[in-house]
DNA sequence: CATGAATGAGTCTTCATTCAT
DNA sequence: TATGAATGAAGACTCATTCAT
């Protein structure tokens, strides 16, 4: 295994033990054995294990919000760009379970259980380019002019959310899933 | 301290760490110091931590079951009820902040963390009587006719739910956000 | 159950326990729910652990001794009288098997695992009854001159010792097994 | 210490101790402690207890084996074989007390004080061997024809073995023992 | 006589981490 | 770079024993 790949299959072991079994009950062990290294070797690559699962969490962030970032920046009605939002959100979870896996673990309230992570800093670009969006939406005058941003983006990113920990445990998605949650979020259930 | 107080002792010390750090990470030791007792007698009462954990976790299920119960069958506009629920299940969240932060950190997809509960049978009760009232709000046309109840239980509870997890961060819940959360449920955001 | 058939049931108990999976193996917690009392019972009728188990072996030490006592000295020839005590050794053990499970427990040169007993006291007696019966067969020609009384009891206490051991774990003794142990001690096996 | 030096340093510091308290009596600490290392050194070389226990075992059961596997099929008359075997025996459990200590304590009927140990793989070639023997006896006239190959083992396995019990309780072995056990075993006790 | 409840000391085992090589 | 070997601290749990009632 050459220079890099090392730290690579420790990082994909890892994620995918700290997703399944969560940061306090996966054991350094574990992750060599998975990774098929020794202990040293991960201590070389790897300060200790915090450094290990901060180093991947942030890896994730990153690469889930850069998944997303373009599609509410792009052009369209707020309906239309809050639309692409929703589904390359929900693609990204489906194609990165493992990940999303993890990170919805840091949601968890809990202290010890794994290191802090600075979670407003993960979520608050989403939410401040979401609440840009509907504000624009109230302006526009496509959305009701009575509207509190805040509790409208705090609407969405609920439903969204639960479909992802649905989703992430194994609940089967129907492809209509992102059309219905934007749907509902338009129009509500009232006749 | 006499009786039974003892069990209730260490029951509610135990909720108190395994909602702020976690199962995994809270010891039998730190629960005995917390709750004034010693360890033979934890284990005389509760046959071991799992059994402390699960026995906490159910009473903490019942009650909160039994707290909304009735707010769905009473009588009513299909809102006024899906009202009274979400007011009758946040207020709820607020006055047991620690139960709830140890529910919700068994909806975690993690294996080995902690016990696995069954959280269908949490949860299952609530989806159904949910269901059910939308099923019913279709039928007597106060809601749209186009709806399918599984999408708009899952927008609702999606809703709720980040707002729980907020309020058991210690985000301040504005008085009026049961309300805001049924009006967009039921009218959109749109205009 | 009334006054002393208490202190029998858990002696009874203790027996088998003792007996099965050797003292220190044995909890005080499985002897009283065996017995079917509570441990401030058991407590009650014996100082501790230690003295319920030599009062147990004492009682078993003192049954077997009686019962064998009486065939050495009884009248008869040498060879007659060794053959009454190999069969009524054999046939108690046969049918006291906890007991003497529990007994050769103690021959064990273990330190620690259960309580000291004075096994010479326990043997002696009989060591000391079968060398005065050689010494006396020897006197009379009955047996050979040049022969060590302490060998010669060393080497039928062995015979009888493993048929014991083997018979107390489950081995089928046949009818015959102490006429052939005399039968070799007697006549040796060279033609 | 060097190399594998640790591993040898913690068996004989167990074989100590486990012969003298017996196994259950002897915590890994007292071993540690005895052996001059740490608890997870000895847990890096053994996976547990149970398998330090077992591993130490079978190598005194295989010495053992070893030692006396050649003296039987040695070439002479069967007497003068079984003096060879009789006295390579006893040699070895002479030079070898904490190993035999051990052994015997395997012996015992109980369950749950120690692991089990296949005693009869321990002990089946030897009776073999030696039954083998004494048939080859019986057919060349060397012994008596009316014997019984397995109640002639039984006896002298007896025999040696309460010497055996003995020495190692410190008892001391004239030197003629070995000859004693012999002879008595070929012309018994009677005139 | 008998008990529900409690205890301090101990059990075996595993953890994340680091040294000498 | 990478490793076999080692460590101090802590883990969950059970022991024989004894209160107050």
């Amino acid at each position: 295994m050459s220079e890099v790949e090392v730290k690579q299959q420790i990082m994909l072991a890892a994620t995918h033990l700290f997703a399944h079994k969560g940061y306090g009950a996966t054991s350094v062990r574990e992750v060599v054995e998975a990774a098929g290294v020794t202990k040293p070797t991960l201590y070389y690559w790897f300060q200790n294990k915090e450094a290990l699962f901060l180093e991947i969490v942030h890896s994730h962030i990153d690469a889930l919000n850069n998944l997303v970032r373009g599609t509410i920046a792009a052009e369209g009605t707020v309906r239309e760009r809050l639309l692409r939002f929703v589904r390359a959100y929900i693609d990204g979870v489906n194609q990165n379970r493992d990940a999303v896996r993890l990170l919805i673990t840091l949601t968890l309230p809990t202290q010890g259980e794994h290191p802090q992570v600075d979670l407003m800093s993960m979520h608050l670009e989403k939410m401040q380019l979401l609440a840009g969006l509907i504000s624009e939406g109230v302006g526009t005058g496509e959305l009701r002019a009575d509207l509190s941003p805040h509790a409208a983006v705090m609407a969405l990113v609920g439903m969204v959310n639960l479909l992802s920990m649905g989703c992430v445990q194994g609940m089967p998605l129907p492809d209509d899933a992102a059309d219905n949650v934007v749907d509902i979020f338009f129009r509500g259930v009232g006749a």
